[in-house]
Order: structure tokens, then sequence, then C-alpha cells
DNA sequence: TCCATAATTCCATGATTATCAAAATATGGA
DNA sequence: TCCATATTTTGATAATCATGGAATTATGGA
């Protein structure tokens, strides 16, 4: 993952709504939910959420589709992922102090 | 890690200038670099890189101590730990599909 | 003490971000 | 078509962030 990249997905979740929001989504899994139940579980006027919602869409680190007249969130587990090894694999390269516990397994 | 504190440490990440710096802290390893080193290396005068340095000190990414007239800064471990931490147990609550590949060994 | 080097702080400027009321858009039913 | 619901866009405002020249602080040597 380049360096800017890298900086705006960090930028998208450099706001506590945005990272609570994301939070709730992992581990409201694959079904996702409704925009209005995000903003109402956060306490967030609606514009304020949309607004935060698509930072994180930007950034590739939620996917949303219509349903009806609802439209659902959830999170997409590949940008997470690539952020994840971002961190691993560019920033802590082998370096022991850092990467100690975590072991990358051969087959994923 | 808590959630507003998370998010200040990802702000702290939100700018490729101070991405770089950490990446190039890491490679140096413990021995560090001098703050006018880091400068000089990004292209980046020495007020501006003052600026990022103490943003990322503030959020626990580097340390620095002064030596003769230098000062060096170096990769805070703890800090990228911490955070990688927030990332893996936090925001991926066991969903295979985003922690599959990495293991948390049971001895650190 | 005086000077050169190294880094930070001060300060002004421009740019970006966060907030949310009001208006606009989209959808499904009556 | 008309209405109610769900969400987004618009637009204005306030707050925060990034930049770098000039001044300041800190250190070591002559």
């Amino acid at each position: 993952m380049e360096v800017n990249i890298a900086a705006e997905t960090f930028a998208a979740l450099a706001q506590p709504s945005r990272l609570t929001v994301l939070k709730e989504l992992v581990q409201a899994g694959p079904a996702g939910l409704r925009a209005g139940v995000i903003a109402e579980r956060l306490s967030v006027p609606a514009p304020t959420m949309s607004f935060h919602l698509k930072e994180l869409s930007r950034a590739g680190l939620v996917q949303s589709h219509r349903e009806g007249r609802s439209v659902i969130y959830a999170a997409d587990y590949g940008g997470l992922r690539e952020l994840i090894d971002f961190l691993l694999a560019d920033c802590c390269q082998g370096d022991r102090r850092l990467c100690g516990p975590y072991v990358i397994k051969e087959s994923a």
C-alpha cells in the first residue's frame, strides 16, 4: 500500500464516531446495519453520520447498498486487511520487538 | 485502547510525511535518527518536521532524547504494538475473514 | 565570552475538516 | 399522483491542521 493512500485511510479512522461505527459494523458482520440505525445508536444527526459514512466509504473501509428505502452499510474486510498488512509489513519490517507475537500464516 | 485515544493515534498517522518518518524510524531501529537527518531525507523544512515529530511523539509512536547538539528520534515499539492490537483485537473480534491469516501466539 | 550548529517555538496564512439545519432525492405504499 | 419514510446533498460556520520564515533556545568548542 502506497504511503499517501495509507495516510488517507488512517485519516478515515482519525475520528471517534467513525472508529466506533467501524467497530459496530465489524461486530454486525456481513449483514451490516441500516444508516438510520447507525446514526441513532451513536446519537449523531443523520447528515453528520452520512458525512462520516461517506468518509469511511471513500477510504474503502465500508461498503453500502440500497435495500428498499434503507441503505445498508457493512464493513469492508478487504480494506481493513490491507491497512493491517501495511502496519505489520511496511512498518514492522521483521522487527521482533514489534511483530513478535504475530505470525503470518503460510496459507490464508 | 479507548476509542478517543485510538482516534488521536490514527490522526498522527494520517499525514504522508509522518507516516514516512515512522517507517524510516522503524527501519533505523533503536538507534534512531537525528532530527536534522529526518528533515533532510524527506526534504521538509526543519520547523515543519519538528511539528510533525511532535505530533508523533504526542501520539506515543516515537520517543526522543538529546545527544549533544542533536535530538535523536526513535520508533516507540510499545505504542505501535498497542495500535496494532487495537485493530486486531477491537476491530476484528475473532472474525476469520479479517483475522484469518494472523495468529496471536500464546507466549509473547 | 563569543560563535557556529541543531532544534524548537512563535506566529501568520491558507487549507481542510466537522457539524447540522434546511432542502433535495429516492423509494414504496395508498 | 400524493404522502410518509429513509437518506443524502447543500451550504454556512466554527474549529483544527499544515506550512515555513523569523526569532528563540540549547549545546559544545575556540
